[in-house]
DNA sequence: ACCTGAACACCGTTCAAGT
DNA sequence: ACCTGAACACCGTTCAAGT
């Protein structure tokens, strides 16, 4: 992140803020954490926060790109799975953040930044399965239907939070019955 | 609601109290009307809404009652039509509170009051949906499943907003996909 | 029983002033 | 460029006082 000798410092700082941000706002949720808490956490008082980040949704959707990454980078070992395993690997990464999901869906209509982050996540994840669904021999036009029908179920799933024998039974069977086999 | 002449009096300052609110919260939304203007809607004092409710989540709830109540009254003429038909009904009428919804899933874990309505609501959908699937011949075992998967395909559909059109091929797929015919 | 003015603690954010 | 103390407008909620 730091491109020279006069960027570290900075990067030292932001590195400190999201952080603490992070595990804020995951273990007590968005709305509890206060700026306060993020600065007091980082140890900067808390206009400072102002000075890095134009807003406290800003903060978030640099939380959420965090998460996106570190997920990213775990995912290479589960790529060559079947696709029931792939997603049940996607449900158990995403489950730790579940709450920051509905925060996204909630701030996605009064929030211009976070609108954008959630449509470009969306289109991302979208293009992944529907990649994957045409290797398997789906039609192209029905492939972005049940893309979208697989992401609303991975999205049921985490934000009422089943246990994970329920989650796999939903999971088999959606496979099943949109993929035949998978 | 009112049972005699000495409740009179008070149910029509609640139902202008609750009319206020539900009209600010699905225009504006449930965090952006504060206390203030639902107060001044109906023409009270702000703090005499704590007379009739505990706390903000309360009139959340109570909104949530009135919309569902008078759905189900609009349910009666669509009960006979196609499974498909009766979830796109469904899914048109809470079109128009999907900010509500998600209001509802974000407050899920921080509010025991809303969490308690939530999932009242989900076990009564669930229930009609699983008797419609059994009628039309699904195993007991997989109706349950079944009425999940659509049940998240529904939220999904809302809380992403899709156009109608969208909103139809996904519910075709859905319901031809699992049910066969319906 | 019902209603309110005034206050309380907290929130996200801004600004003028410092280095 | 970076950081902060102090203030601002607003929020949900409470309390003592009225009728």
């Amino acid at each position: 992140m730091a491109k020279n000798n006069r960027d570290i410092d900075r990067a030292v700082k932001v590195e400190a803020i999201e952080l603490a941000a992070t595990t804020l706002f995951t273990e007590q949720g968005y709305e509890s954490t206060s700026m306060a808490k993020v600065a007091q956490h980082a140890g900067v008082a808390t206009n400072t926060l102002y000075w890095y980040y134009k807003n406290k949704d800003e903060i978030l959707v640099s939380v959420l790109n965090r998460l996106v990454n570190e997920g990213l980078t775990g995912f290479s070992l589960v790529a060559t799975e079947p696709l029931n395993k792939q997603i049940m690997w996607l449900l158990n990464k995403l489950g730790q953040v579940n709450t920051l999901i509905s925060t996204v869906h909630s701030k996605v209509e009064h929030s211009a930044e976070i609108r954008k982050w959630h449509d470009q996540f969306h289109l991302i994840l979208d293009q992944f399965l529907i990649s994957q669904l045409l290797t398997r021999g789906i039609d192209k036009k029905q492939a972005s239907l049940e893309a979208a029908i697989v992401t609303f179920v991975v999205e049921g799933l985490l934000s009422h939070s089943y246990p994970k024998q329920q989650q796999e039974l939903i999971v088999n069977l959606l496979i099943k019955e949109h993929l035949g086999n998978a």
